[in-house]
DNA sequence: ACATTAAGTGGTG
DNA sequence: CACCACTTAATGT
């Protein structure tokens, strides 16, 4: 949990509830609010010229969404969409700034948090760089599971659907499965009932 | 049982 | 690889 729901909910914080698909805000939105997950898992995402949808990041209970906008006179870049039913803690702006300066832990807590998540996209930037698909998706996976405390192999399974996999990776979904399949002649990643295993 | 969504396959450019 | 067409498997109501 990112900051204390009690110390939100003192700082004129709110609880709302989403049903899975909502928009909790959508591109060329003025950032108004903070937002923190308290249950279910949101995507940022937005659709390309293509007319392809493109997921920027994931985000489970316990982390806020596109804080950074708070601290910058600029839109939402991208939409936040629920990928299931969600709580969220939802505080006004202005009472959140202030919220920051009265409380330093909370100001250093989101700080590590957005240094955390900005680290993670330079990582991310690097996979999705790559030139083959395969090692775009070997490195998306090694992300994955660089979250999780389980090192061993195949210890990690996939949640994501091949569509959204294809979305983070801006490639087809075709390719992702064709891939995943070669990964697993390749034993970097092992297929049970469809799930994928890293 | 029927509709919908996801996985998987073939083939073309 | 992307893109299109289509089949098969899994889920949902």
């Amino acid at each position: 949990m990112l900051i204390d729901l009690d110390l939100l909910r003192a700082h004129g914080g709110t609880i709302h509830t989403y049903d899975s698909h909502d928009y909790i805000f959508q591109i060329e939105e003025t950032p108004r609010c903070y937002y923190q997950i308290v249950s279910g898992d949101v995507k940022l995402n937005y659709t390309n010229e293509d007319g392809k949808e493109l997921i920027q990041s994931l985000l489970t209970k316990g982390e806020s969404v596109c804080e950074l906008l708070l601290f910058v006179d600029h839109k939402y870049p991208v939409n936040a969409v629920t990928m299931s039913d969600c709580t969220i803690m939802k505080v006004p702006k202005v009472e959140f700034l202030h919220m920051l300066d009265e409380h330093p832990r909370a100001a250093i807590d989101v700080r590590t948090y957005i240094s955390k998540t900005l680290y993670q996209k330079f990582i991310m930037m690097q996979n999705i760089a790559s030139t083959s698909a395969e090692e775009r998706i070997k490195g998306t996976l090694k992300y994955f599971k660089s979250f999780f405390p389980d090192k061993t192999p195949f210890s990690y399974e996939v949640k994501l659907t091949r569509q959204q996999f294809a979305s983070i990776t801006g490639l087809r979904t075709e390719t992702v499965i064709r891939t995943l399949k070669k990964l697993e002649k390749e034993g970097f990643v092992k297929i049970e009932d469809r799930k994928v295993y890293f």
